[in-house]
RNA sequence: GGCCUGUUGGUGAAGUGGCUUAACACACUGCCCUCUCAAGGCAGCAUUCACGGAUUCGAAUUCCGUACAGGCUACCA
């Protein structure tokens, strides 16, 4: 074919599209951005619930841009109406908030370089599939599933390479006429790439983080448009990121094979590529095969978007393990810059793992509960009840009516320079702080306190009388061995251990029993505290329903 | 089958030919501190970098082969 016939074709195939790709480039102006600055995007399928992995790579999209001076877009690839899952839009944009991961620009964000949603941008990609057709590095195919399907089968007893190329590109090279009589016939038929590639010739491609990696050229007549004349994801992202000009493809590990494509479809369009990055899978060990694997939605609940709301995990924390994840110098800055935050750090491309980054848990958990040691009471108070609000409205009623108390409850042992760690989660505050509420203590009583021993309730009430709320932590406790030492009781586990027929016990078991009475349990923040904004009262009825309770 | 990529302790990993008898962190274990926890302090935790060979005075680091793992091989993204 020539190019007069070729520029029919075109106009055969799509005679609607009116305008020349010059229009969009003009409509699409380069982006007036410092130098550098980077421009990412995130693309996800409106397909189902989100998962970790995607926001992980939204995550790096949101980070480098902004460390940049860039933009971070998002865009909705949903070219595969068959997929589509209902409200799976709604729930992306409500996911990336909830996490925190804003877009600069892109799909419910607005901006110059719309429509951010592929489904509507069907127009602008039969305009460059014309262009392809006219510059003859597209044709249609008109090859039927079951000659596809029969190609494939041969070609997997030949134990050749998979695909439409050479030969089997039967429809390669027909005829304006050819191809005339078959649109006639209403067959019906797709755009396939007429691939340039000489397999036998091998590209270098640099990946930001894989580095240089070498494949042969890519030689397959890839569909670029569908038979409904929607694009496949390949060309689509070429054009978009393109137009959108896009610097930085950051995505997932399962693309690095279509670099090659995806390159050739740069240089046939005359753009200029864009850079790749391509980041490993979160990956875990299966249990019961002891293999690794991706992380699981079905398997893994922490595979889940949803889970970290609902298990109350706090955003920031979570950011902060994402960041350890992206870059593994990152975990080692942030112990040395405690006072910084995540945009103080500069992330780079080659300092991100290669291979897959096993999900661990347990870092998870330290980051989370680093994250609540160094809030303060009342920071606590306010994000829990926020989460309470949502998944416990009940409690959340009991955190509003007892504000002031729980604060202070929450604020112990929160000033030193070494503040408390012991919770990891929003969900864990009530169990962990059950005897900060009088009215979650009566209900919960003790249940939680299964040991056998019984302590003595005489004592701690005497106890009660001598108790001074108003006196420094030194004075308390000296008081306390005071108190220990009248009552046949050690004033040091020390002194208990070197003449143990002669006490009783020592001052740990008195503070044990005080302890168990008032909190129901047996670990708890600093006692006198805790004994101090109780108040005698308070104490004393605790004692009363230990003894309704345990002692019957 | 073909094409890519990866493989360092329980985990995340540092490491780019001599500074490595392998950093750091998390987890774990023990001791100390101590009214309980938490925190903290101290100590322990790969003599070895999947395996085999080659290059080199010298290799976790370079090269080749093997094994294992992951990905792609769709008119899905």
């Amino acid at each position: 074919m020539n190019k007069e016939e070729r520029i029919e074709l075109a106009e055969l195939l799509f005679p609607n599209i009116n305008e020349n790709i010059e229009y969009y480039e003009n409509k699409y102006p380069k982006r007036n951005l410092k130098e550098g600055a980077m421009v990412t995007r995130y693309g996800p399928s409106p397909t189902g619930s989100v998962h970790l992995g995607n926001l992980f790579s939204a995550f790096c999209d949101m980070i480098y841009a902004k460390q940049s001076g860039g933009i971070f877009f998002l865009r909705i690839e949903d070219t595969d109406q068959k997929r589509a899952v209902e409200g799976g839009i709604e729930n992306i944009t409500g996911v990336l908030k909830g996490f925190n991961i804003l877009p600069n620009e892109g799909y419910s964000y607005g901006g110059e370089y719309g429509s951010y949603k592929q489904s509507e941008r069907t127009l602008i990609y039969q305009t460059y599939i014309k262009k392809l057709i006219i510059d003859g590095y597209a044709y249609p195919c008109f090859m039927t599933e079951e000659e596809l399907s029969s190609i494939r089968e041969e070609q997997e007893l030949l134990k050749t390479k998979i695909g439409i190329y050479g030969h089997y590109a039967v429809d390669r090279d027909l005829s304006l006429a050819e191809i005339k009589e078959k649109l006639k016939n209403n067959e019906e038929y797709v755009i396939r790439l007429k691939s340039p590639g000489d397999a036998n010739k091998q590209v270098e491609i640099i990946d930001c983080i894989k580095g240089k990696m070498k494949f042969p050229e890519h030689d397959i007549d890839t569909v670029l448009l569908k038979k409904d004349k929607t694009p496949t994801y390949h060309f689509a992202h070429v054009i978009d990121d393109h137009l959108m000009h896009t610097t930085h493809v950051i995505r997932g590990d399962e693309w690095v094979s279509s670099i090659p494509l995806h390159i050739q479809l740069f240089k046939v369009l005359g753009f200029e590529p864009v850079k790749y990055a391509h980041i490993a899978p979160i990956t875990i060990k299966d249990k019961e095969t002891g293999t690794i694997r991706k992380l699981s939605k079905r398997k893994d609940p922490w595979a889940g978007a949803k889970f970290y709301e609902e298990e109350g995990i706090p955003i920031d924390a979570l950011h902060l393990y994402l960041a350890t994840i992206a870059n593994t110098n990152f975990e080692e800055w942030y112990l040395n810059n405690q006072d910084k935050s995540i945009s103080d750090f500069t992330f780079d491309f080659t300092k991100q793992a290669i291979g897959g980054t096993s999900f661990d848990e347990s870092k998870l958990n330290n980051l989370c509960k680093t994250y609540f040691s160094r809030k303060s009471g009342e920071e606590v108070y306010n994000e829990t009840l926020e989460y309470a609000k949502k998944y416990d409205l009940e409690y959340a009623k009991l955190l509003e009516a007892n504000k002031e108390d729980m604060i202070k409850f929450l604020s112990i042992e929160k000033d030193g320079p070494r503040p408390r760690k012991d919770i990891s989660k929003y969900s864990e505050v009530k169990e962990e702080f059950s005897y900060a509420i009088d009215e979650l203590f009566i209900k919960e009583a003790y249940k939680k306190y299964d040991g056998d021993k019984k302590y003595d309730t005489d004592l701690i009430e005497n106890y009660l009388n001598i108790l001074n709320t108003n006196c420094s932590n030194e004075e308390w406790f000296n008081d306390v061995k005071e108190f220990a030492l009248s009552n046949n009781y050690a004033a040091s586990p020390k002194d208990y251990k070197k003449e143990p027929d002669k006490y009783k016990g020592h001052v740990g078991d008195i503070c044990e029993a005080i302890r168990v009475i008032v909190t129901g349990r047996t670990k708890s923040p600093d006692l006198y505290s805790i004994l101090k904004i109780l108040g005698k009262e308070r104490i004393k009825e605790r004692i009363n329903l230990y003894k309704e309770v345990v002692l019957k």
